[in-house]
DNA sequence: TTTCTAGGTGAACATGCGTTCAATTGATAG
DNA sequence: CTATCAATTGAACGCATGTTCACCTAGAAA
């Protein structure tokens, strides 16, 4: 037997992403193997290869697109002139976003010594690309006179690792809404930057 | 030819674990092998099997003590009455004792998907233990007046998130001592909490 | 000098890995 | 009704995996 009614290739191609996706975030990359992904979307191992020269692209294409996506996303937002209603805008954006796709924010933390050097490299610039939108609200803020930032480029690691963390504890139907946490730390982002 | 001069239990034993610490740190639990430990320890890989029972508990131990080592040594510091001042501590504490040993703050906080559950249970309530320890603070600062906290267990989550961020950055011989570092940061977990 | 044993070897086991590829099939186009 | 071809299979490749175990030997003890 060979291809099944109405499988097609725009069909398996996502659906192979999204159990890479699914396995890689809930077990790692190194402990998946492509046998498990093909299993998850119901198709022998060789047949993932046509959607993916290799494990290492697939995972590097997964992260890829993750940041890509993101920074879109910041991008296509419209974004307030005042510096401390852009910090606000910033924190809810982050939360909401990161909250709405947990495994691959996972995944994007998690698997970056699994990349090969050169896809490394690709990716850190993507998350530098999106840690500089957040510096540049401070760095706005700081001339103004709103914030009062000792180090910029610490605040931004700082404000980043606090926001993303809550993916780290986050359930949902859980005791706090998303508004409600995005409320309490946007509360403590502003006190962090002294606003 | 079997043991080399020199060489005794109670010598290999570490080395074992340090090595593992190392390569786990550096590449993940899931993607090191036995042999790779056996190799950089200098030792035939059955050898590891007279220091730990299997890979899994090899792990799990290095968490353990981490956390445990940890939690000892947070309760051996001399602590402030004053609760902004016991906020100080903590955060001063947290960065200086990560910052000490970041291959096993590393381990501790991307290999728990990779713990057997009995294991993981166990590691969660000692990370929970510590958690447990700044929430405390926080609770004497609410009472005392001295923190605005619109959630003590979500201050909590932000403010460790926060200060292990460092981790993921810190380089030894950058830009900043360590001191200027945690001089900065508790600045800022300060104005988290509203004080 | 002989005995004993802690500490280690090295081969073996079954299983799983990523990847390739000739063969096969179901749906579609003419 | 036939030819075509995209999609998939299933077997195979060589190699790595965690773990076990019979065997060995350097050095301490008697």
């Amino acid at each position: 037997m060979a291809r099944k009614t109405g499988s097609h290739s725009n069909i398996t191609g996502p659906l192979v992403r999204q159990a890479a996706v699914r396995l890689f975030a809930r077990h790692g990359y190194a402990a998946v193997s492509m046998r498990r992904i093909a299993a998850e979307v119901g198709v022998q191992a060789g047949a993932l290869y046509l959607y993916t020269p290799d494990k290492q692209t697939l995972l590097f294409d997964l992260m890829r697109e993750h940041l890509e996506t993101l920074l879109q996303a910041w991008e296509r937002e419209q974004k307030p002139d005042d510096p401390l209603a852009r910090l606000e805008h910033f924190c809810r954006f982050h939360i909401a976003y990161h909250l709405e796709r947990p495994e691959s924010v996972f995944i994007a933390y998690m698997e970056l010594r699994n990349l090969a050097p050169d896809n490394f490299r690709i990716v850190e610039k993507l998350r530098r690309r999106y840690e500089d939108a957040l510096e540049s609200i401070l760095a706005d803020g700081q001339e103004a006179g709103v914030f009062n930032v000792p180090d910029r480029r610490l605040a931004t690691m700082a404000l980043i690792a606090m926001l993303t963390g809550v993916n780290t504890w986050y359930q949902e139907g859980g005791r706090l809404s998303r508004e409600r946490v995005a409320d309490i730390y946007w509360d403590m982002a502003r006190g962090a930057v002294g606003a």
